[in-house]
DNA sequence: TATCTGTTATACTTTATATATAACAACAAA
DNA sequence: TTTGTTGTTATATATAAAGTATAACAGATA
């Protein structure tokens, strides 16, 4: 569980520790059941604070991608769940994010190949 | 220009008229060399503060979407930048939001379809 | 018993967000 | 010339977010 964090980026730690985890779920280097190391021991590898750590899983469980034991620690969820809101969640983020790029020059087809290059990297449990 | 604001989200209020006047480009309701309402009184109509828009516009600018005339005023840029960096900026963060969303169920077909109708949403200037 | 777990609580610092108010210089119109 | 407009700069203030530090708790485990 080696994990990097840019203390000088825009983002919260916190955010980092999120989406790296949910990077590793959807890419398959955290499987289902998988256990988290403690909100210490990750503080203490990464050099923050146990409560910034706590932050991200808080974050991860609210969403159900992680399980949290309050004596065992923190685990990779067995099922995610599909929320019937993500769609329309995912068009707004979505967007914005196109519309920028479309205006900076990227094309549609340029656009749809990175799509496809990001989800040949994503796991698929068929 | 009417602009919709929502005090209570958890973007900024900069933010949201940032990406209210990107979405506006790229959707053609703004047109290049259009001019903007004046900080005073865009904040008016919004009921917030001038510098909360000047700080929309000033990020804009620094993104060549927008070209400020100090004494004239905020205009629609005549042409935008073609940022090399944009594709690489956008796999980052595409990166993150089709992880969430794949594992909240979202296929890579609903996916697909989904860009095609925002592309389909841009105005294409050829 | 000693150690580990997440959690809660308190306190503190720094930065981000947002507002309020005033003033400036340059331009345009009365 | 005076008046009003523009973005900009400056100062001050208030609130929230982010992050750290430290301590303590209850339950599990070895």
């Amino acid at each position: 569980m080696i994990l990097q964090i840019n203390v000088n980026s825009e983002k919260p730690i916190y955010t980092q520790i999120y989406e790296s985890i949910l990077l590793g779920i959807a890419t398959g280097s955290l499987a289902p059941g998988d256990s988290l190391p403690s909100v210490r021991q990750l503080g203490g590898e990464l050099g923050v604070n146990l409560h910034t750590v706590n932050k991200a899983y808080r974050l991860l469980a609210q969403d159900g991608f992680v399980v949290i034991n309050k004596k065992k620690g923190a685990f990779i969820a067995l099922e995610f769940p599909r929320d019937p809101q993500s769609t329309a969640g995912l068009r707004e983020a979505l967007t914005v994010l196109l519309a920028k790029a479309h205006l900076q020059g990227v094309s549609q087809k340029e656009t749809l190949d990175l799509i496809q290059s990001i989800f040949n990297d994503f796991h698929r449990e068929d």
